[in-house]
DNA sequence: TGCCAGGCCCTCTTTAGGGCCTT
């Protein structure tokens, strides 16, 4: 198998909230991510933080999460201060980025901080360079690949990290699909938006 | 078990609607 690796460090992160949207009064309580180096997991951060209110008997529900947990748990606001630092710098991945990156931002913007990281999304990328994977799901993909883990899904590092395995795996597919060997972090991020019909010239002229 | 929102993507499209993803 061609071991592709991407030149660029990137962090793959991922939120666990109170539901789908800030907009809607919704807050991150739990933050799990992984920086990626030459092809390997260099450094971790995860922590639970108190969003200030109760989580709701779905949430806990379907992320393991409860109030008790968090009841001990740092502030959204100290935790984020933290997550802040250990992501400047460096490009990010998320798994249905878009979503991520509002509570990025929302968090981030609570203390009084804005996000300039790049990020690029593993499911847009997955829909262009696996499109017969049954579902582009975090949890399918990774059966779907036969990645290894642990069974456990829900918990933001959890998540990060088989988020990491996958963005691994979509370098493999470039370099056996598209014989792809030069892959710099802007190349995953125009993938993304490349519409599916004009992937392969993208892929060919690389 | 799934609604909320937002963005992407497909098609029986573009003067629109609905499914997929994320919690």
């Amino acid at each position: 198998m061609t071991k592709q690796q991407l030149a660029d460090t990137v962090i793959v992160f991922d939120f666990e909230t109170t539901g789908l949207s800030p907009a809607q009064g919704d807050r991150a309580i739990e933050i799990g991510a992984v920086l990626i180096e030459n092809g390997q997991i260099q450094d971790r951060f995860q922590a639970l933080m108190n969003p200030g209110f109760a989580v709701s008997p779905f949430i806990a529900d379907y992320t393991g999460i409860n109030n008790q947990m968090l009841s001990t748990a740092e502030p959204c606001g100290d935790v984020m201060a933290r997550f802040a630092d250990f992501i400047a710098g460096h490009n990010l991945v998320a798994h249905n980025a878009s979503f991520d990156w509002r509570f990025l931002e929302y968090e981030l913007a609570a203390i009084g901080r804005v996000p300039s990281n790049a990020i690029s999304c593993s499911m847009l990328i997955s829909r262009r360079l696996l499109q017969h994977a049954p579902s582009h799901s975090l949890g399918s993909l990774v059966s779907y690949l036969n990645l290894p883990n642990d069974g456990v899904f829900h918990r933001a590092l959890y998540d990060a990290e088989m988020t990491a395995s996958l963005w691994l795996a979509l370098l493999d597919e470039l370099a056996q699909q598209f014989q792809v060997t030069e892959v710099d972090f802007a190349l995953m991020q125009k993938i993304a938006k490349t519409p599916k019909a004009k992937l392969t010239k993208l892929l060919l002229n690389t």
